[in-house]
DNA sequence: GTCTATAAAATGATAGAC
DNA sequence: GTCTATCATTTTATAGAC
């Protein structure tokens, strides 16, 4: 017998490895051995592999906007939460052992796959009308910038920032950023 | 009988497969389906499927800068030729379909090969490098930002718009980041 | 140097017992 | 629902003829 969870475990070992190691790279082998499952009830709860990176993609948006939510919770003001955004992901990624986003390592493999590249861009749509949100939200703000401009150039100090951490495995090129941002804000 | 140009035919066509399917759903059999060279002949001239990777990633770095370089000649002044590296990367992204910048697909699937990561470095540090350069060339700038965090601002909105086009299969997101760098530089 | 034939292992997925 | 056994393919790589 085994204590229950299995469908658990079994997202769990994927979303590990798809992350860890990519997605391709990845064999159903490794998973539900890791997983300590039977080949089978990797099939029984997910029908293919494609269906197991979707849950895997799935899972990952909700709980990242989850735990971003707690993280601006106790952050007061515009500013000082879109500040907080850089924060948030040098943490995230000092966890996760600064190898990139999980939705961009994701779609630079799979990025032809029309379900995959749909659930990224949701993702990044959605973290991108938060920056344009807090931005609208900043009282009197005197800049070269417009508000669209500037609500694109921090998406992309932080998506940059992050990008260039997975090479050197490190926060640096994300404080940098924050940096950055601090001065335009 | 086969005309010469076997080793540039394998690479030629190992090196597209890499970039619009990725590396590790690209089989040693479609590479030798579609060279049309022989099993052995790949092996006689790249030991393993990792030193076809590597080669690819030299090649495209040594050209990526000649046409680069070829690019860049007939621009005159810092401030245009920094604006003109966006038009390069935009012109490339055209011609490659919106895939994104070749070595951070690399970098995404195969990071954690040293040898692989060493070169993704060393072309974003090439290109970071040109950047530094023109913007300490730039006569009597003033700006919030210095030197160093123009240049890396700069260069975190080459990355991204490059990175986002990919999720969108346009140039849109680069075009934009060129309209935010004309307005900062 | 190029070729065909083949090896050994890993891939994603299924059948059928319990 | 979970299990073991097995399937057909595909993977990277090698042997040996020409």
């Amino acid at each position: 017998m085994r204590e229950s969870g299995v469908k658990e475990r079994i997202l769990d070992t994927a979303s590990r490895l798809f992350y860890d190691q990519g997605y391709h790279v990845t064999g159903i082998n490794q998973i539900i051995e890791e997983a300590d499952i039977a080949r089978a009830s990797l099939y029984n709860h997910f029908p293919s592999k494609t269906d197991l990176l979707l849950a895997y993609l799935d899972n990952t948006h909700a709980s990242w906007f989850e735990e971003l939510d707690a993280f601006l919770k106790p952050v007061a003001g515009p500013r000082d939460k879109l500040l907080a955004l850089f924060d948030f992901r040098i943490q995230r990624q000092r966890k996760f052992k600064y190898k990139g986003c999980h939705f961009n390592r994701i779609a630079a493999e799979a990025s032809d796959d029309q379900e995959v590249l749909t659930r990224v861009k949701k993702h990044k749509q959605r973290f991108k009308d938060l920056i344009y949100e807090l931005v609208s939200q900043i009282p009197e703000r005197r800049s070269i910038l417009n508000n669209d401009q500037l609500a694109d150039t921090l998406f992309l100090l932080l998506e940059g920032g992050i990008a260039v951490g997975l090479m050197y495995r490190s926060s640096d090129a994300a404080e940098q950023s924050k940096q950055i941002a601090e001065t335009i804000l």
